[in-house]
DNA sequence: ATGTTACCGAACACTGTGTATGATAACAGT
DNA sequence: ACTGTTATCATACACAGTGTTCGGTAACAT
């Protein structure tokens, strides 16, 4: 890709970053991300059609990245999917979470958190969903399998919320074992 | 109140409840309301600040009207607070959903959803903690009273989401007891 | 050296917002 | 029935934001 594209990419989704850290996403101009990126107008719209199209893909962005991070030099994509312990897994995306990379917990913290969350939990639950036992645990025998996926995906997501809504003050440790206690009525425990 | 603001206040809503059925909010505009109330413009800005209060305001009228309503002819609010059997509190709610009345399944059906049932939510939550045994069961020990609130209540309005986005088959019955299994781990049996 | 491509800046048409005005008619109280 | 109040209307308006166009310039790849 040309050098000269992804800087004038970069420079737009920081912007966009630091804006959306600050006010509602339904009040962030067009006008204003080019200003703080210092880029022509013309040149926002060669990138990007529209303003819900940059959401979008910087939603992918970090999508792709917590995802890709959370296999620390490990054997690759199976080492999330098909880790030894699949209870552990939920305490990689809190530890990934904490460490803020990328400045995701900005995003997650500020007013437009519900914007993410909700990208978050659908892929969650799309993962969940081809990899049943991500999160370990058993299914009450009598629930369709998609209320399943849906329950838990949303059940951690929430974790989330209320995690960084009550200031993170947690260690992941113990937030997993809220999820856990919360999700399996206590039969699992992390140690 | 004014019979006449009486009236342009409903056409308005009901205007507004039509547009959203079909559209997505932020692709409402004030004149599209306006003209499918036959309003004046300067009288839709004398009742509504803004698009978003107008949201809220009714917001606001759909989450009284599932709650007043789900006492039938009852002891008024006692009913559905410091009922007999809690486990028929959330039976209630869903029968009531089912009714549609109000057309709230139009609202929560459509592509806004997120919109109703992020408020609903809020509330929900608000009303388990004054009430913390609404829904019955008990809250695991180690568990902070805030997180299983906010556990609940989105496990609640997850449910709707899961059985309207599925067509709504299943007999509220049937959707209370998922919700009980995936929640309390199938200790309670609605009869 | 040359052709390609991204960027700039400025201008532009267009849509939507929220406000102001003066006239009209429905309302409430006496 | 009379009177003052108030909600409504139609129209016009200033303003902000969107998305496009175009000719010129500089960075890029070969």
């Amino acid at each position: 890709m040309d050098r000269r594209q992804k800087k004038t990419r970069e420079a737009i989704f920081n912007a966009f970053t630091e804006l959306l850290s600050k006010k509602h996403y339904n009040q962030i101009t067009v006008g204003e991300i080019i200003e703080k990126a210092d880029i022509g107008r013309a040149t926002f719209y060669a990138h990007f059609e529209t303003k819900d199209f940059l959401l979008k893909e910087l939603c992918k962005e970090l999508f792709c990245h917590i995802f890709d991070a959370t296999e620390e030099g490990g054997d690759k994509h199976q080492h999330i999917f098909n880790c030894d312990a699949p209870s552990s897994v939920i305490l990689h995306l809190l530890q990934h979470l904490q460490k803020n990379d990328n400045n995701i917990l900005d995003l997650l913290g500020c007013e437009n958190n519900e914007l993410f969350l909700r990208y978050f939990k659908e892929n969650l639950k799309e993962l969940i969903n081809n990899h049943p036992h991500l999160f370990g645990g058993e299914k009450p025998r009598e629930l369709p399998d998609d209320y399943w996926s849906n329950h838990i995906s949303s059940a951690f997501v929430e974790t989330v919320r209320w995690w960084i809504h009550n200031g993170m003050k947690e260690e992941p440790q113990m937030l997993a074992n809220y999820f856990y206690a919360a999700v399996y009525g206590n039969k699992m425990q992390i140690t």
